[in-house]
DNA sequence: TAGATTGTTAATCGATTAACAATC
DNA sequence: TAGATTGTTAATCGATTAACAATC
C-alpha cells in the first residue's frame, strides 16, 4: 500500500479522451493557492485505499467548509457527481492535471549545500513529476559528487549543460550573493522556471515564472502566533 | 555597513517609554502575512543608509499600492507623519515589537540532517531574535556533534533538557514517520511553538503555534505558473 | 422512489483601492 | 505659506459561506 502506484492513476482511464485543464483555467489565485493542499490530501485518500469522499467528509478531514471545497472543484467542471461525492482517483487526476504534474518537467539545483542536498533527497520532486537532471555548484569539494544520483557539475559548465539538456526549471539554493547572476543566466539559457530560496526577490517578465520562497517570513509568522498565546495566557494569570 | 547593528535600533529611542504591541493587536490575517516582508524590505533601506522613506516609494521597490501600505502600517497606530513620510528606525522598531522580535524566544531543531543543518547555518534566526539552543537527532553518527556552535543531543535527551531550559518553539525537521510522536513530546514539556516541515499537518489546541511548512505546495505552485506560461506561448505560436 | 450530495445562486464578509481632507 | 504625504473614509472588488434546487 505504501508504494502505491501514483502514475499508473495518471495515464488511466481518468485522464484518457479529455480536454487537458492544463494552463487553460482562468481561475482565481485564492483557488490556485488551495489546489496543492488538495493533492496532498488526495493521495492521502488514495494511499489508505478510498475510493470516494464526499466534500462534507473532506472538509472535516482538511479543515475547511464544505462550500468552498465544492465551490473549488466546480471552478474546473464537475468533477463530482450528485448523490454519491467524488471519484478520488478521478479528482487526483484532475488536480494533477490542473497543476501540471505529469508535464516532464526537468529541473536543475543550483548550490549543492545541506539545503540544495536537503532537496533532492525529499521525494517532493518525483510525487509532482519533476525529475531533477543535475546540480551545480563552484565548490570544488562538492563539485564532481554524485546526490543521490544527480551528478553535481561546476557553474561554469551551465551553458554547456544547458545547450545539450532541456531545462524548465532552476532550484535556486546558492548564496545571496551569487543568486542575481545565477538567476540572469539560467534565464538567459531559457530556463522559464525559478524556485528561489536565495532570499533576494526576482522580478522578470511575464515569461518568467518565480516563486520566491521565505522561510523567514515563516518563522516570523510563528513568533507573531507565538506573543499572541503568550500575552493571552498572561492575562489570564493577571486575572487570577 | 554590512555588519550594522540591528539590535541597536531596536534597544534605542525607537522602543523605550512606549507600550509594547506585541501580542496586543487585533488585526486582519491579511495584514500580519504582510509584515515579514515589510521588516525584510526595512532592514535592506536601514542597511542601505536610508533613514526616512514615503509610502510612495516604498510601494515601488515592494511592487505593491501605496494604499495598501498606509493601510497596512495604520492598523497599529500612527507610524507616519504627514508631508514626511515613515522613518524607517522607527518603523523598524514597530514592526519588530509586533511580530516579537526581541522577545528572546528560544528554540531547538529536532532533526539534525541536511534541511536542520540548512537552516541552523542560515543567519534567519539571529536576524528575528530567536535564538537556537540545541540540536535533537536519533543518527548515532549525528549525536554529539557540534553543527553551527550547536550541540546535537539524543532524542532520549530531550525530556531533561527542556527541563532544565525553557524552550518556546521547535523546529522540526525529522523524518515524516518520528514526527508525530516528537511533536507531542515537545508539546507535553511546554513548547508553546512549532515549525514544522515534516509534511504532516498538525492540529494541536489554540495554545500551541503551529506553522506548518510545505516546501512541495510552493513547487506545485511554480509548475502551474510554467503551465501557464507554456500555454500562453504555445498559443502565440499557434496564431503564426 | 427516497436519500444523499453536488452544482450554483445569492448573501455575507473581508480585503483592496481610490480619493481627499487633515496636518506636518 | 506652499508642498508633500499621511490618516481615514467610502467605493470597489474578490472570496467565503449559506442555502437549496437539480440530479444522481
Amino acid at each position: 500500500m505504501d508504494n502505491f502506484d501514483f502514475d499508473k492513476i495518471l495515464s488511466k482511464e481518468n485522464t484518457d479522451g479529455e480536454r487537458s485543464w492544463a494552463g487553460r483555467s482562468d481561475v482565481s489565485p485564492a483557488v490556485i493557492k488551495r489546489l496543492p493542499r488538495y493533492f496532498r490530501y488526495l493521495r492521502e485518500l488514495i494511499r489508505n485505499g478510498k475510493t470516494r469522499i464526499s466534500s462534507g467528509e473532506l472538509s472535516e478531514i482538511m479543515h475547511v467548509t464544505a462550500s468552498q471545497i465544492r465551490q473549488d472543484l466546480n471552478c474546473f467542471g464537475g468533477f463530482g457527481q450528485q448523490g454519491y461525492g467524488y471519484n478520488v482517483n478521478y479528482l487526483y487526476a484532475k488536480i494533477c492535471d490542473i497543476l501540471g504534474v505529469g508535464m516532464g518537467f526537468r529541473g536543475i539545483i543550483i548550490g549543492a549545500g545541506n539545503l540544495g542536498t536537503a532537496l533532492i533527497k525529499n521525494p517532493m520532486f518525483e510525487k509532482r513529476g519533476v525529475d531533477i537532471i543535475a546540480m551545480f555548484d563552484v565548490d570544488p569539494n562538492i563539485v564532481g559528487k554524485v546526490i543521490a544520483g544527480r551528478i553535481v557539475y561546476h557553474m561554469d559548465d551551465l551553458e554547456k549543460f544547458c545547450k545539450e539538456n532541456r531545462v524548465d526549471l532552476a532550484v535556486l539554493t546558492l548564496p545571496k550573493e551569487l543568486a542575481q547572476d545565477a538567476a540572469e543566466r539560467a534565464v538567459r539559457l531559457g530556463v522559464r522556471g525559478l524556485w528561489n530560496f536565495t532570499g533576494k526577490e526576482f522580478y522578470f517578465d511575464e515569461n518568467v515564472a518565480v516563486e520566491n520562497v521565505h522561510l523567514g517570513d515563516s518563522l516570523m509568522t510563528l513568533c507573531y502566533k507565538l506573543c499572541q498565546i503568550n500575552h493571552r495566557i498572561g492575562e489570564q494569570s493577571d486575572e487570577d
